[in-house]
DNA sequence: CGCTGCATTGAAATATCTCAATCAATGTGG
DNA sequence: CCACATTGATTGAGATATTTCAATGCAGCG
C-alpha cells in the first residue's frame, strides 16, 4: 500500500481495485534520504519518477548566484518529479528537507501501466496539471501579496494540503518544519525580513515558533483572512470539481 | 494546416504524418475573438479545449478586489486551456489580447484521437508541462528578479517562444502589444512602476516604446544580461532535450 | 469640443533589503 | 567539563525599491 495517498482527497471516484493494484506494481524500490540532500539536478536525465511516500521535499531553481527560489513543497502522496516522466529532463532541482522515503518508479514501468490502464495514465496527467496549478497560485502569492501574506498563504496552502492525505493536526507541530531561510526561498523575500514577517504573525497571535522550524499554527482561520485565501486551486473534492476524469473515454 | 505551429520547435523528431492528420481532425470549428475579450472564466466547466491560431491571449488570476495577476501570455501555436481537458475546470480566466483565431477542440475528439494515437497524448501531456515549465520560471521571475529584470525577463521569454514557432521578426513591432498595466500585472508591480522601469529600459537603449503598446526591442542581448536569463525550461530543440517523448512505448 | 484611455511625472509614504551585530542552542575536540 | 565553532533566530539602522495619490499630457473619437 505504499502509493495508498497518491491524489487522496481529489478523486471523486476512487480509483478502481484493479487499477490501485496496478499503481503498487510500478514501484521498482524504496530508498530513504537524510535531510537536505539532493535527490536530482537541474539538468538530469530521468528514467525513473519518484513517489513521496514519507516526508518533505522542496523543488527549487537557482540563479547564477546561486540564489535559489523555491516552486513548490511535496509532501507524502506527491509524485516529485512525474514531469520527467514525458520531460525526460528536469529544468530544477528536487532536495529533501526532513528525512523521506521515497518510491522509485521506472518510466518504462510506468508506460507498460498507462498502456493496460489508460485511466491511470490520466490520472497522472491530472496529478501533474495539480503541480501547474499549484504553480499559478505561487505566482500570484508573489505577484500580489505582501511579505505577511505570502508567509500565511505558503501556510494554508500546506494545511490544506496535509489535510486531504489526513496528515494535518492542528494540535501537534507543524509537520513541514522549514526555517526562515526556507519560507524566505518560497516567498521571494530576504530571511531577515521573512524573520520580521513572523514576528508580526506572532504578535498576532497566529503562530508560535519554537525554533529550528519548529512551528504551530494557532489561527488558521486569521492566517486565511490575512491572504484572502481561496483553495478552490488544489481540486480537494467538493471545490472545483474534476467530474470526468473517471469517466472519461481515455 | 490549422495545427501547423502545435508545438513546433519543441520536437526533436516531427510529429509523424499520420499524427499530424490525426491533429488536424480534432478541430470541431474555427472561431474569432475581438480584442480583450473573455473566452473561458474561473470555475467554467469544459468540455472543449482551444488552440491559438493567431492572435495573442492572457491568462489571469484575480484577487477579491478585482486586482489581476497574469499567469501565461498565449501565441500563436499554443493551447490555452488543454489542462481543461484532464481538469474539467478551469482556476483561472482566459482573454484575448488582440484579435485571435481559435480553433474549438471538443474533449471527446481528443479522446478518440489519443486512443488511436497514444503518442499524441504524450504530445498533449508534453504541451501542458511545457506551461507548468514556464509557471515555474514566472514564479523565479517575481521572486528574485527586481521590477527592470522581471519586464526584460517578460520579454525575452516571448522573444524566444516567437522565435521558435516563427513569428519573431526584430526589426517589426513586437507582435505581442501588451499595456504598461498588462506588464505591471504579468510583473507583480504598480502600473506606475512599469511606466518608470520602461524608461530606463529606454534611456539604456534596450527597447523603443511608440505609445498604446506598441513596442520595439532594440537590444535583446542587454535584456538577457539585466535578468540573467536561461531558456532551457522553454525546452526548444537544442536546449534540454525531450529525448524519448517519440520513441517512448507509450 | 469634450470624452476617454493610456502614458508620464512628482512627491511623500511604505515595504523591503543589506549589513552588521548579538543571542541561544547544539555539537565537537581536548 | 570547558573552550570553541556552527547554525539558526533576532535586532537595529540606514539604504533602496516600490507604492500610492494626485496631477498632467496626449491621442483618438463621437
Amino acid at each position: 500500500m505504499v502509493m495508498e495517498r497518491f491524489l487522496k482527497g481529489r478523486l471523486r471516484h476512487d480509483l478502481s481495485a484493479a487499477e490501485k493494484r496496478a499503481l503498487e506494481g510500478v514501484v521498482a524500490d524504496t530508498m530513504v534520504l537524510a535531510p537536505r540532500e539532493t535527490l536530482v539536478s537541474r539538468g538530469d536525465r530521468l528514467d525513473n519518477s519518484y513517489y513521496l511516500i514519507e516526508g518533505v521535499m522542496l523543488r527549487h531553481l537557482e540563479d547564477q548566484r546561486g540564489d535559489r527560489q523555491l516552486v513548490e513543497v511535496n509532501i507524502a502522496g506527491d509524485f516529485v518529479d512525474l514531469h520527467g516522466y514525458a520531460m525526460k529532463r528536469l529544468d530544477h532541482s528536487v532536495q529533501s528537507l526532513t528525512r523521506t522515503v521515497l518510491a522509485k518508479v521506472p518510466h518504462a514501468a510506468l508506460s507498460q501501466v498507462i498502456a493496460v490502464h489508460p485511466h491511470l495514465g490520466r490520472a497522472m496527467w491530472f496529478s501533474t496539471l495539480l503541480d501547474a496549478a499549484m504553480h499559478r497560485e505561487w505566482i500570484f502569492r508573489l505577484g500580489r501579496l505582501n511579505a505577511e501574506g505570502r508567509i500565511a498563504h505558503l501556510l494554508v496552502e500546506l494545511i490544506e494540503r496535509l489535510r486531504l492525505v489526513g496528515l494535518y493536526d492542528a494540535d501537534r507541530d507543524f509537520p513541514v518544519p522549514l526555517l526562515q531561510r526556507d519560507y524566505a526561498e518560497a516567498c521571494g523575500i530576504s530571511a531577515v525580513h521573512a524573520n520580521r514577517s513572523f514576528r508580526t504573525l506572532k504578535e498576532r497571535g497566529m503562530v508560535v515558533m519554537e525554533g529550528e522550524g519548529r512551528l504551530r499554527i494557532l489561527d488558521e482561520v486569521g492566517l486565511r483572512k490575512l491572504c484572502d485565501f481561496d483553495g478552490a486551486y488544489l481540486y480537494g473534492e467538493g471545490s472545483l470539481a474534476l467530474d470526468g476524469l473517471t469517466d472519461a473515454p481515455c
